[in-house]
DNA sequence: GAAAGCGGAGTTGCATGCAACTCCGCTTTC
DNA sequence: GAAAGCGGAGTTGCATGCAACTCCGCTTTC
């Protein structure tokens, strides 16, 4: 029922790619299959109910995404990501935004283009503003921040760069709002959305302004807070298992982060 | 046979699939399947004598591959592309191959990693010296940056990264030697070969040195002479036909390039 | 004569059949 | 007792069947 709830983003074409998709995803997230291991078709479509055609689309799907690989015989299995792969796809996402947000300086948007990103960091800045910050806070900002990335993105204005910083995002801990709940527990787990807000400020600021190179470096490095926490969670393995995911780092190779 | 031929790239395995992947792909460059024009699979089942599950496999692939886009009832679309989006796939692939210039410098790589691409370089050298260039010579030239843009990828030393840069230029016209083949006519041909050249010298250099800012800001300008290329091409709307996907752009709408 | 509505060819999305192949455990041989 | 080799369960890749749906042209109605 869940899975058909999900499912329902593509209503009535693809429905069933789109159920076992998203329910691949979760298995793999979930650690339930685990890093390495080969994805059988056959168990698959005893798991999610649907025959082999789409449980295969959508394995060729993820493979796209990132999260499975073709086997060297045949079939998918499950990827492994070293530290270092996480570290890069961060910063593949964030020299992208940083690409984003010089286009949208260049381009000059105008006062009614800026006013959905400047209402929502408006609401950023009341949502860090109390001394000590709820579940609920915490919440509202993720939802916000994910806004302000989709907007940077349309100022852009660029339909294959959206495309590029989609994909860049999908996959595991590269997107812009990955880490933001690992800190919620934390005691500084507010000043890290104040500093991050701060560059919301900043790059709104500078896309304002028209200065596309000061834009470009504020997003580069605003995605290099996540990098930071990152650091982080690898320091505390078992935190980062608790997350969605958690289970496809090998920590083994690649210590780069 | 041709295709038989192409299809040996993945022996065995896919191999179907890749033969479907690389007759539509050839299918549609070529302006058989104009753009706008639904695909549909029966046909293609006609035209390249595999079934339709690998029809539709390789459709899949090639919508994130960029070529083909989902229909609003089901099926794949021809994409159509405005100069804006090819100049778009430039600026993406230049900016990430910025990004693996920098990391490159940064990892500070030894005498012997750099081998390749020092000799890429003095290969290159020697190919564009002589005052006029032969067919023989551009052909040359196309291979040797191929290999360039290869090795700089390596030198980055991310599989992450390499994905990405591989993703971005598989678009049409995002490739580093998209353009090259269009000037081997022109009477300053040579002079853009030129140029682009000293970029690379260039590169190496900052590379060489662990300077990643200027290896990076190289990179990404790097790029750029194709962005130049692009908008000579425009100009020239004959000549741009005459390439395999010329016919995928639809002038009309965004002549930012 | 124009517009609405119907019908059928064509298409997609999914399910399933089938041969070739892989891989693992057991048996057999030395 | 160890290693080699065999056999079968399981799997993949491709082909094809089938129902639901789309879309276009024609007929019919007013």
């Amino acid at each position: 029922m869940t899975a058909r709830t999900v499912a329902a983003e593509e209503d009535g074409r693809g429905m069933q790619v789109g159920r076992a998709q998203q329910g691949l995803r979760e298995l793999i997230l979930a650690g339930d299959l685990p890093p390495g291991k080969r994805v059988s078709e056959p168990a698959m479509v005893d798991r999610l109910g649907v025959s082999r055609t789409p449980v295969r689309l959508a394995l060729e799907r993820l493979a796209r995404e990132g999260l499975v690989t073709p086997g060297a015989s045949g079939g998918f299995v499950v990827r492994a990501f070293t530290a270092a792969d996480l570290a890069d796809g961060i910063e593949v996402r964030g020299t992208l935004e940083g690409l984003a947000a010089r286009l949208a300086a260049e381009r000059r948007p105008t006062a009614a283009d800026l006013a959905p990103l400047r209402a929502c960091v408006a609401d950023l800045d009341r949502v860090v503003a109390p001394p000590t910050l709820s579940e609920a806070d915490f919440d509202a900002y993720v939802r916000l921040n994910a806004f302000f990335h989709e907007e940077l993105v349309r100022l852009a204005g660029s339909g294959v760069v959206a495309r590029a910083i989609e994909q860049a995002s999908a996959q595991p801990f590269a997107g812009p709002s990955a880490f933001v709940r690992l800190h919620a527990t934390e005691p500084a787990g507010r000043d890290t959305l104040v500093v991050a807000q701060e560059q919301h400020r900043l790059l709104l600021d500078a896309i304002t302004r028209g200065q596309g190179a000061r834009a470009e470096a504020l997003a580069a490095e605003h995605a290099r807070v996540a990098q930071r926490r990152l650091g982080a969670a690898l320091a505390d393995r078992d935190r980062l298992d608790g997350l969605p995911g958690g289970s496809l780092l090998r920590l083994a190779a690649g210590k780069r982060a």
